[in-house]
DNA sequence: GATGAATGAGAATTCATTCAT
DNA sequence: AATGAATGAATTCTCATTCAT
């Protein structure tokens, strides 16, 4: 019987990871310290590890949620292309979509993912654990991509000769070497490099 | 008048270097102890302190080193793609030039400078020594890109109207992301996908 | 909320304090570990460190608290000293006070706090915080040492003549080189001896 | 056969010495490194250890010449003090040394050999070695100091009922202690200090 | 369930001493 | 004899995790 229940634990819960993700981004899941989470988050230390086994459990909470943002972005602007006809266009999709990723770093909180989505990055490679959770988000993010453009082709809109997998793998590490770039080396977007980028994209895709 | 002869000097701190990379790539940078690099050097602990004064040195004379190497590919290939008259053919170089970078991944040791690298960014976000390190490599290397680029302009290569800056930024950046999705994510390149990835920079680059 | 009321914190840390003290006493500021505290004190490393940030910041502390006594015990002595009129018989109150300072010397405790005392001025030489509360605790003693004796020139007992800073400086640093003879150096002073000084310092106050 | 004559061997040895004499008052007996007395001497680590065994013998060599000086000094006053008939004039002899001992203290050598006397100290009671040499350095002060006063006493200066033991004690205990307070504490005597001590040690050597 | 004091296994760095050259 | 690079034991301090209250 649970004294508190299910939202009191929620919500608690969401507290830690809040100032976790908050400190993880900044600090850096190395030089994050459980002190810092217990500051941040206002809850005692024995209080983290009652929801949490391990200060690695809450680095991987918070990187599960965070990392369904991208693909869920995608498939939420998919809604919007559609007409009423039940067509969606789809090359005004991904060029709306891969410009609005781009966009969006300006926004801290974006911002502040991305650090966190290296950072999760740099650890993974060394943590099978970790290193699981990431493959399986990169993957999910594949299909989801890949859907799409799968689509978009049978709809006309994209070239039947593109490889899919050749063309997912490009859009999705560009895509993240932007980030990287942006948000890690600390080197701002050009003006006109958001839109160049788009289109080099969408040569590919439209065999141009 | 030292005992040990500059050449003996450098051989030694060379195995140290050595050493400390291969650690460095496979363990990260905080997960690497001084003894790590004692024990795969065999170097005791005091004499690696003869030639670095902290593991922080160690870490960033590694990075100075091998940071050096994309620039200098450009630069080196670029004497091999000019022909008896002094013309050089800058469409071949950046194409071959892009291939020879993403096609080098599967050789380890470019492999293990490549999760070197993305490491030492991820550390140098938060160490201003480092850092300073880390922003001056990406513009020197910029530097050296986009002189390839503007050159390639002036012979009629290249566009009058791409962005020097922009471009830059994108085959840059997103070289590091393929990279980085190969390396760190260990997400291996497909076959088509080098290619793919060239002809969409190209398209930029001829303006297409 | 604090698990630990003020009062059990205290203790705990007077714990520290009083093993601190004995292994610093014995031992040297620089021969005493951490280790040797630890296990002095039976508290654990880390339990230390959550009532102190450094070996230092404990010796200090120490030096603190033991340093006061010398002032006070004349303070205290005062009172006993001042008949029902309010009287107070300066002679005999410093004659008595210089006694009972070096036959303390016996008293293990007080031998412990002399070379403690010690110890702390050869550390404090180069450490200029520890240099700042040395010099403090210098001139206290000196001010409450002067008061007592403008009182007694005042109340006829001293000479008119005396120089109070020459005088002040004498008895500090006289009292000081017995204790150091004694304490460091292990030389016991003689029997005669004790009141030889004290007549040899009553001459001067007295100006015979 | 000794490559290098005596002289040239103890010159060299007089160098380091002299080097780690200096270090050693500066920075004391802990803070102070080989590598300090290797580069204040220009003699290599190695070599240092050609004429000494260790740190330690350093510090206990510089002891054991620096030491006599106080007692010398007494003996060559004594001299300076003998008139044609062969009397000394014990009274201002005492008065005297007593005075130049502390007016030597705004001499930076001397002070330096405080310094480094006080440090000795301080490491010398946790050694017995040291104390060993330290104690025979009292003794040895103590006796010359006791035969001139025993002297004085026979010629008439000095009163009959003095304890020997109990003034000499005081007379070297004292001077230390207005050594230490001006050397370690870093507290200048103030001008009339010096003169008003004199005169109390010499109430009791005249039992005034 | 919550708290926060206690724990102790590391980690980086120092430095007296050694010894091959 | 002299050199100085190499050694490694020792030291201070950190911090994820535990557990008595």
């Amino acid at each position: 019987m649970p004294k508190l229940n299910h939202e009191a634990k929620t919500k608690r819960k969401k507290m830690i990871l809040d100032a976790a993700f908050k400190v993880f981004s900044q600090l850096g899941y190395n030089d994050t310290t459980m002190d810092h989470i217990v500051t941040e988050s206002g809850i005692s230390k024995g209080g983290i590890y009652t929801y949490f086994t391990s200060k690695e459990e809450v680095f991987l909470e918070i990187a599960s949620s965070r990392f369904r943002k991208r693909s869920e972005l995608l498939l939420q602007m998919r809604q919007d292309y559609m007409d009423q006809t039940g067509q969606t266009h789809y090359e005004l999709l991904m060029r709306d979509y891969l410009k609005s990723i781009l966009q969006s770093l300006s926004d801290p909180d974006v911002l502040n993912t991305a650090k966190f989505s290296f950072e999760f990055w740099s650890i993974a490679t060394r943590e099978p654990t970790l290193n699981q959770v990431a493959q399986q988000r990169y993957h999910n993010f594949y299909q989801v991509l890949a859907e799409q453009l799968s689509e978009g082709i049978d709809a006309g809109y994209f070239s039947k000769n593109i490889h899919l997998d050749a063309v997912g793998y490009i859009i999705l590490s560009t895509l993240d070497g932007m980030m990287h770039t942006h948000a890690i080396m600390g080197i701002k977007i050009p003006n006109h490099a958001i839109d160049q980028y788009v289109e080099s994209i969408m040569s590919i895709l439209l065999a141009l």
